[in-house]
RNA sequence: GAGGUUGUAGCUCAGUAGGUUAGAGCAUCAGAUUGUGGUUCUGAGGGUCGAGGGUUCGAGCCCCUUUAGCCUCCCCA
C-alpha cells in the first residue's frame, strides 16, 4: 500500500493551526463589520469563461480548470465532437469548453464582480462587501506560495469617491495594529504609471514599463533597464524614469512627494489626476486616522505597480517591514473602474483590498505574535472510574456544560494512567476525579494540571475555580 | 514553462571506501505502576532504503531513466 498524500502545494490545518488561523479570520471579520462590510460567499467553481481573460496571460495559464464529466461518451452527435476535442487535448496543449467549462476559483474579485452584476437589482449601492474564502491557482509551491490558501477581501462598488480608499487604508492599519506586524503600505496610482509612459511617448507600452518598474527593489536600476530594454522601450526614456525614482526614493513625507510629482506631472493630464487622487485620499486618511494610533506608515511608491491589469485607480500593497521576515506582499488592492463592465454592467467603479492570511499567518508565526488565548481546547477533562461512578461523571458534565465551560469525559474507564497521559498530552487544565468516595459526599477532586495541586470540592466549587 | 536540490521506520535524520542480519533519537504499544500525568527505567512492534533498469561475486551507496517533495526564476497573496 502506498503512502497517502496530499496534492502539492496544499496543507492540512491540525487542531492548534486552525485555531490560530480562525484568530486571523475573526480578526479581520470583526473590523470589516465595524467599518460596515457585509459578507458573501460564492462557489469553489465558476464557468471557465468568467474567469479567463481577467488576469492576463500568465494568470489564465495558473487556473485551475476542472474536465468535463463523460469525456468518453460517444452516444451521439455531440457527444462525438466532444469526445474527438479530448483526444486532440491529450496528443497537444489545447483546451475548449468541451473539454473544460468550469474552473476553480482563482481570486475573490472577479467572482465578486460577476455576483454584483447578477444581483444587481437586489444589492444598494455603494455595496460593501467582505469574502473570506480558500481560492486555487496551479503556480509552482514554494516558500509562502501555495496552490490551495485563503484570501479576505473587503470591496466597495458604486462609489467613485476617495473616501472608500482611505477608509480601506485604515483598515490595513487596523489589522495590522491588531496583529502587531510592523508594515508598510505602499500607495501608488495606475494613471501615475501612465502619466510615466505618456511622458516617455510610449503609452502603448505601459504593462511593460510598470512590469520592470515594479521589480525595483527586487533586480535594482541596473536590472530595471535591462528588462526595459528585452521589452523594447527605447533607452532615451530611461533619464525620465529614472528621474521620478531618484526624486522621490528617499522622501518619508506624503506631502513633498505629491509636491514633487505635481511639478513632474504638470504636461501630463493623466499623470495629474494620478497625483490629485493621491493628495484627496491621503487627505481623508489623515482626517479618518485622527485619532488612532498609527504603527505603521503608508508611503507613495512610484514604482509599485501590482499585476492584475484590471486596476485603474490608486493601488496599493502591504509588506512587512520586521527584519527578521522575508516575505512577499502580505495583501494588496486597489481601484478598478469598470469591473462589471466585463459583465455587461457598466459605469459601477470598485475599490478593494485583499489580505493574504496564510502569508500572514507564516509572518505571526515567525515573529511568534499569537496570542496564547486562541487555544480554544478541553479545560476540563473528568475521569472514567467506570460503573456508578460514570453515571456521576456525566452529570457533572453536563452541569460544566451548562456553565459554559469547554469540557469532556474520558469516554472508556482505562486505567488511570492512560487517561491522565491523555489529559496532559492534550493540554488540559482541570482533571475532574468523581471516584467512590467524592460520589458519596456529592464532591469531586479538582486537580489543577498547571501548578499540581488537588483538592476536594463541590461542584460548585469546581465550577467557580475553572470559570475564574 | 526553466533551473537547482533532496527522497532510508509514523516523524527528524545517521549510514564510513560498495561487503554478512540497515541504525539512532522522538513517537507508538506493553511493563515497572489497578486513584495520580509530565521525569526516569525495561522491553516490543515497525523498513521491498521513492520507483524501474544497469554495472558488480556483492548496491542504501556507483551509472541511467522516472517519479514526488522542497527551493530559485517567471508570476503572485
Amino acid at each position: 500500500m502506498s503512502k497517502p498524500s496530499i496534492p502539492q502545494g496544499t496543507r492540512d490545518f491540525s487542531p492548534l493551526v486552525v485555531q490560530r488561523r480562525q484568530y486571523i479570520l475573526n480578526t479581520l471579520k470583526n473590523i470589516f463589520e465595524i467599518y460596515g462590510f457585509q459578507p458573501i460567499e460564492t462557489p469553489a467553481m465558476e464557468n471557465l469563461s468568467t474567469l479567463t481573460g481577467k488576469y492576463g496571460e500568465e494568470g489564465d495559464r495558473l487556473i485551475f480548470k476542472i474536465l468535463n464529466n463523460g469525456l468518453h461518451e460517444q452516444t451521439d452527435e455531440r457527444k462525438i465532437l466532444r469526445f474527438k476535442e479530448w483526444e486532440k487535448m491529450q496528443n497537444q496543449a489545447y483546451s475548449s469548453t468541451e473539454i473544460t467549462e468550469r474552473a476553480l476559483r482563482y481570486d475573490l474579485t472577479i467572482p465578486f464582480a460577476r455576483y454584483v452584476v447578477m444581483n444587481q437589482n437586489d444589492i444598494a449601492l455603494p455595496f460593501r462587501r467582505y469574502q473570506m474564502q480558500p481560492v486555487w491557482r496551479a503556480d509552482r509551491p514554494q516558500k509562502g506560495r501555495y496552490r490551495e490558501f485563503w484570501q479576505c477581501d473587503a470591496d466597495v462598488v458604486g462609489s467613485n469617491s476617495l473616501i472608500n480608499e482611505a477608509e480601506l487604508f485604515c483598515i490595513y492599519q487596523s489589522a495590522f495594529e491588531a496583529f502587531k506586524v510592523p508594515v508598510n503600505i505602499k500607495i501608488n496610482s495606475r494613471k501615475i504609471l501612465a502619466g510615466l509612459a505618456d511622458l516617455c511617448g510610449i503609452p502603448n507600452q505601459l504593462t511593460d514599463l510598470t512590469i520592470a518598474l515594479d521589480k525595483l527593489d527586487k533586480i535594482g536600476w541596473d536590472g530595471v533597464m535591462a528588462e526595459l530594454t528585452t521589452r523594447n522601450i527605447p533607452t532615451e526614456h530611461f533619464y525620465i524614469i529614472a528621474d521620478i525614482i531618484n526624486n522621490t526614493k528617499n522622501i518619508t513625507d506624503n506631502t513633498k512627494i505629491i509636491l514633487v510629482l505635481k511639478d513632474f506631472f504638470k504636461s501630463s493630464s493623466i499623470g495629474s489626476a494620478g497625483v490629485q487622487e493621491l493628495e484627496t485620499a491621503l487627505n481623508y486618511y489623515s482626517q479618518l486616522a485622527n485619532n488612532k494610533k498609527i504603527t505603521n506608515n503608508i508611503t507613495i511608491d512610484v514604482t509599485l505597480a501590482r499585476g492584475l491589469n484590471y486596476y485603474t485607480g490608486i493601488i496599493v500593497e502591504v509588506v512587512c517591514t520586521h527584519p527578521q521576515v522575508k516575505m512577499g506582499s502580505i495583501g494588496g488592492g486597489g481601484r478598478y473602474d469598470d469591473l462589471t463592465g466585463l459583465f455587461g454592467l457598466k459605469g459601477i467603479s470598485g475599490v478593494g483590498v485583499s489580505f493574504g492570511i496564510d502569508r500572514i499567518y507564516d509572518v505571526i508565526e515567525e515573529l511568534q505574535l499569537f496570542p496564547t488565548h486562541v487555544e480554544t481546547g478541553t479545560q476540563a477533562l473528568i475521569l472514567n472510574f467506570g460503573g456508578e461512578n460514570e453515571t456521576y461523571s456525566l452529570q457533572i458534565l453536563q452541569q460544566l456544560r451548562n456553565a459554559k465551560i469547554r469540557a469532556e469525559i474520558y469516554p472508556e474507564a482505562s486505567k488511570f494512567d492512560k487517561q491522565m497521559k491523555y489529559a496532559n498530552k492534550r493540554g488540559i487544565t482541570y482533571i475532574l476525579l468523581p471516584g467512590d468516595e467524592e460520589r458519596k459526599n456529592n464532591k469531586v477532586s479538582l486537580k489543577n494540571f498547571v501548578t499540581s495541586t488537588q483538592e476536594l470540592v463541590t461542584i460548585e466549587e469546581c465550577i467557580a475555580a475553572i470559570t475564574l
